[in-house]
DNA sequence: CTTGACATTGAAGTCAACTCAAATGCTATT
DNA sequence: AATAGCATTTGAGTTGACTTCAATGTCAAG
């Protein structure tokens, strides 16, 4: 973490350490594991407002059962929108595979996929087919 | 796709239509052809300075196999951070899946477990020990 | 012929999470 | 005391993919 990204986190809100006699910010423990936290939500995917709003760590030891649970809900959200992008880039990956040995080794089979597989993309990307509208649309080949 | 959009794509001279007399944009079919692999790619996360780059899809009978290969590669190395992407919040997800269940219902076994994981997730965020040290921090607890 | 709904342009704004710059202040070492 | 190397602040710049704005042009309907 660079000073600063420190700064400004202090700016934001996010951290703010004790300041010394000469302005100079000072960081206890409790700043530095608050630090460690947020680094492990970020790897979590949580953007700093997430970060902000649900966990300001005052005290380790806010064992309040109802905003556990409040907490643990919002975990759960998360990584339900985590399994989703998860089965995004699943499908991304099977794309690029089908992508690629159609470009390496072109015949009919591997084409059919992949035309199959992109249209069915299409069907996930907007409700609706992706035909091309004739309406409108001139005629311009190139 | 926003009209705004097709203008961006534009001047950015990503798919650039047939203007009429009236200088009013008119797209042909195989525009919108492009437009489509456009949102394709950009489902597989494609930046557009990439699709810009690799694919200015003239012609899609453009199969001259050395640049099929290289594309091949390019598309290999994007499946490769793909898979790597999934890894990533594979761990996210099992994270999180720790972190509520041990948020729902504490016990020493699953507090236990969420360290080590945490602990093993900064041994990846930086290939360092995440072991406070000592210096230079100042016993402000709270 | 006027009105409304489109089109055109260049320029500026948006978002997140920094990152950098400029002007100035503090502190330790020589 | 001078210097290096930190610190402080406000404010602006960066990135990517748009989005919005303002001023103006074009077109079809009533």
């Amino acid at each position: 973490m660079s000073r600063d990204t420190l700064r400004y986190y202090d700016r934001i809100g996010i951290v703010s350490p004790f300041r010394e006699d000469n302005r100079y910010r000072r960081y206890s423990k409790s700043d530095l594991i608050a630090l460690m936290n947020i680094q492990i939500m970020q790897f979590a995917d949580f953007s700093l407002d997430e970060i902000k709003g649900k966990f300001s760590f005052p005290k380790a030891e806010n064992i309040d059962p109802a905003y556990c649970e409040e907490v643990a809900r919002f975990i759960d959200a998360k990584n339900a929108e985590t399994r989703k992008k998860i089965d995004h880039l699943e499908k991304v990956s099977l794309l690029l595979s089908l992508a690629a040995e159609t470009l390496r080794d072109f015949n009919n089979e591997s084409d059919q996929r992949l035309t199959e597989f992109v249209r069915e993309l299409y069907r996930d990307i907007r409700n609706k087919e992706p035909t091309i509208s004739r309406e409108g649309c001139d005629e311009h080949e190139d």
